[in-house]
DNA sequence: ATTCATTGCGTTATGCTATAACGTGTGGCA
DNA sequence: TGCCACACGTTATAGCATAACGCAATGAAT
């Protein structure tokens, strides 16, 4: 992965999401970075994008959230950058558990095969009570 | 399914999905209604929140958009309300196919039980370029 | 028949999420 | 020097979703 250096817009929303430990919003992250300066949507927005595209951040699409990747340092499938990561997504507490299951992912990929689909971004999300919400 | 007869208002965003062929966003299923005395978007979403309780509509969450489900007669599963349902997305035209695929439900399931997580609602949806999108 | 709860409906206002469009500044490079 | 690519800042706007109010119809239960 051949990554650049993050901007400092980028470090700082990085930063937040990293520290947050669960899924937020844009917005969220917008209200954080204040005393850093940031005064619009566009500029987390725009972090976002790079950072989603370095893979250390993923989107949550039935959350409209981001959140930091949970497997930085795992070497799975090259970082797992190279297979569909799910989530897991408590909606009792917000946690959001990231994981990743080859023989999902080759379902996928057989099942697009067989179509001539060309997957570009694959979304895996279940919501749901985690166990200690559940209890 | 024990499932109530629509009312007006559902019958008519129903109509709208079904006649669309993809999935459209709710404001697009309002402007379609105006001429029917659509005026606000909670009579769209109000409407749209029944018809996916009862299994009649899917929501796409990477899209924000809403599909009439294309299993309505199929029987695997009970009619799929048992399953999982996952999607593929083109786009490039639009098209979304709904499929169904056990291994990936028994996968996740399994995978949920081994942490006592308790699944409400899967979301899984690849977005991509269609073959006729791809060529 | 009266009461009560449920459900759908209509309206206004508001909040949350995301991008368009414009301009500035900086660093690399022909 | 001129050019290009890119990050950044700002204002405005677009797109998606819900809160909160009130009314009307329905269908028990008393
Ligand atoms: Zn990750
Ligand atoms: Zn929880
Ligand atoms: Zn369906
Ligand atoms: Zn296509």
């Amino acid at each position: 992965m051949i990554a650049p250096a993050l901007t400092k817009n980028q470090s700082l929303v990085f930063d937040v999401l990293v520290r947050a430990e669960q899924p937020i919003s844009a917005y969220t992250i917008l209200d954080r970075l204040r005393d850093h300066g940031f005064r619009a949507p566009l500029q987390v927005y725009r972090a976002l994008d790079k950072l989603t595209e370095a893979g250390l951040v993923h989107r949550l699409e039935s959350l409209n959230a981001f959140v930091a990747c949970a497997h930085r340092n795992a070497s799975c499938c090259g970082g797992h950058s190279h297979g569909t990561v799910a989530f897991a997504i408590c909606t009792g507490c917000g946690q959001a558990d990231e994981f990743h299951d080859h023989e999902i992912d080759h379902r996928l990929t057989v099942w697009a095969k067989a179509r001539n689909f060309r997957p570009e971004k694959t979304t895996i999300e279940i919501r749901g009570l985690c166990a200690r919400c559940a209890a």
